[in-house]
DNA sequence: GACATTTTGTACCGGTCGTTCCACTATGAA
DNA sequence: TTCATAGTGGAACGACCGGTACAAAATGTC
């Protein structure tokens, strides 16, 4: 007996999702995605054309969710606290492990960097967006524009080492420390020398 | 015509440790090693067992250099300067382009989670020795225990960050700056509230 | 020159990779 | 009932993987 509805693209897109994000695009074979995705060898090739190609997909979806969080935080507080709690949840696991996935942007980057320029360079791109939304948000903050692109930049490190962090199984509390740190001294900097 | 003289050990396995640097354990084949190294295969598995004891040994390498590098900064100059020149020596090029393929041990953190658990393990091991080298610098800065151990986490994350900006290709003032907001912000803190 | 040692070149192994192909089966509409 | 559509299962492909085996060649020592 085999399955008696068509399966969903997207469901199972989300599924190579999640393996990707975790595992990495070489480490991901494909039976391992088969298997996550529950469709055949064919059905695979006939809807996402081969690995590469569902893997950009995949890495566009991530993005797009990425900053579309970035964007609701934003929206139901103050700019700074959307910040600061859109870097705390990053890594506060939400439902299941998510948290200790890392950002699959920044995965990317890093596996892909001298072994594919095209898979590195698309993550990279999605990660600018990042900066941007980051940017906006220290503008809506009342931050003059030099201070808030610097400032933008140094929570791109910030971001991307709370991700790698991630990955490391450390203590939580040591990283919200970290991450409360920054933006106490953050804080201090935009209080003290405001216009 | 072969070669008159026996191979260097230690050569070909610098030879092993910049590619593994750059590309990775997974995208770093056999014969991409054999190539690199200028031996042949037979001598490679008398010599170094097999590709991953290899991958681990060159892994331990690259640690003891980093925290050597640290730990030649702090006899050079005062304390905080040394980590701050520690940061921006690491992406700024020394020779050929290293300041772009990162920290073997970030690369290796993020590219074995959830692939290779004792080959992460070991790379974020290592990692922790950087965090004790940041806490022992900002002591000597004269800075509070608790506040030493905050600091040092934060510039765990600051480094890792820089360490993934620095295989994205961006302008190199860039980060940079956010370097040097980032100290700027940390030298207030410290000066305002010392003891 | 003879010998043991070291290194090389090469052929080969079993396994896995991503991909293609095709006969088969279930489904829904006419 | 017939027919097109959608999905399955599995065999087979060629390429490459890391690792092994072994005879030939170069070397240093006596």
């Amino acid at each position: 007996m085999t399955r008696t509805i068509e399966f969903n693209p997207a469901t199972a897109r989300n599924s190579a999702l999640v393996l990707f994000w975790r595992k990495g695009y070489q480490a991901t074979s494909l039976a391992d995605l088969l298997d996550a995705m529950a469709i055949s060898r064919s059905s695979f090739y006939a809807t996402f054309v081969d690995k590469r190609s569902l893997f950009l997909a995949c890495l566009d979806l991530f993005a797009q969710r990425s900053i579309d969080m970035i964007a609701q935080s934003r929206t139901e507080m103050p700019p700074l606290e959307a910040l600061h709690s859109f870097f705390v949840r990053n890594f506060t696991a939400p439902r299941g492990n998510r948290s200790q996935w890392g950002c699959m942007l920044v995965n990317t980057v890093l596996e892909m960097a001298d072994v594919d320029d095209e898979l590195s360079a698309r993550a990279s791109t999605h990660l600018d967006a990042f900066k941007a939304a980051f940017e906006g948000c220290l503008i809506d903050a009342h931050c003059e524009p030099k201070r808030a692109s610097d400032l933008a930049n140094l929570l791109m490190l910030l971001n991307e080492g709370v991700r790698v962090s991630s990955r490391r199984n450390l203590p939580p509390d040591q990283i919200t420390a970290a991450i409360d740190t920054a933006f106490r001294l953050i804080r201090s900097d935009l209080g003290g020398n405001g216009p």
